[in-house]
DNA sequence: TATTGTTATACTCTATAACTATA
DNA sequence: TATAGTTATAGAGTATAACAATA
């Protein structure tokens, strides 16, 4: 496996003919792929991802139905298109994930009398039981994986990702 | 849609009984959920893609596409298994990849005769040329997604995301 | 008309087991 | 027996169109 180097500068668009390789051997840095930012967030969300599922496992929660389980803990009470919003999963695909977090009895879909149209969501006990139990698992993950970054590193990553969205 | 706030202390599990939001408006900051590097990264990992996406439509070529025939183009020569590793995807996985490619006539597989149970992947005279216009495109989408990030954020950046990976 | 939740659908990525041909 | 490439398959994430109920 390819290993990155300490950080490639942005630099102009081609760094000649496209075929020669760089001709090291098989610790060669295959900088065509690695000078891309998205080709490097890719990969280490493929790290974080794995690892989550892992940790997640014993609470039969993946990535997703923990998101969506989080929210509905914090903010009770919002509606499936402010939960889709907030967690950036279109409607269609968050009826699928609530139907397996309610069918599990973690949280229930209580009609809002206001507006017959849409849901307040609601964390059951189970469900808020259940959600501080992952929430522990999850922060488990990530003081494993993280342990190489101190306070100002992983601060500065997450400040740079959250960037990365566009929002400041 | 809730914003994330500067960074966030790692800190301690829980920060209370999970139920209370903070009790902030529609502003409100979703700590239970920003907390988490790997939360940022998918959502961060999700607009990259999707502008990715976006900008190597013009050539055909999705995320997963381009990163192989980038290995090929800059690495000639190089087998199926070796692939795989390098861009972390599965053998049978890249298997459909390089069909793709190779329907276009981007790449072609060639039996080496000293060990004829693999493949020596080479790109076409087209898949070296589809490549660089690739390139030029990621160039620019990347260019564009992170016009907000100086070379030093943007190098700070590339380092983090290679050691989230473990590798130094 | 517009919006909320929903169904259906399709595409992609990811992961594993098992087969074949070669070694 | 072990490895390279392959097939088949299943799970999950993501995206869009269209519908019923409600506003």
């Amino acid at each position: 496996m390819a290993s990155p180097p300490e950080e490639e500068a942005p630099g102009p668009v081609g760094s000649g003919p496209g075929a020669a390789g760089d001709g090291r051997g098989e610790e060669a840095f295959d900088a065509a792929l690695w000078r891309y930012t998205g080709y490097r967030m890719r990969r280490a969300w493929g790290v974080v991802q794995a690892d989550m599922a892992e940790a997640l496992r014993p609470v039969g929660l993946r990535n997703s139905t923990f998101s969506a389980l989080a929210m509905v803990c914090t903010r009770p009470g919002l509606t499936q298109t402010e939960l889709a919003q907030a967690i950036a999963v279109e409607r269609p695909n968050l009826v699928v994930l609530l139907d397996e977090l309610a069918a599990r009895d973690l949280i229930r879909r209580e009609r809002r009398e206001s507006d017959r149209r849409s849901f307040a969501l609601l964390p059951t006990a189970a469900g808020q039981k259940l959600f501080r139990r992952a929430q522990a698992l999850n922060d488990a993950h990530e003081a494993r994986l993280f342990a190489g970054f101190d306070a100002e590193e992983r601060a500065a990553l997450n400040r740079l990702l959250a960037r990365v969205e566009g929002r400041e």
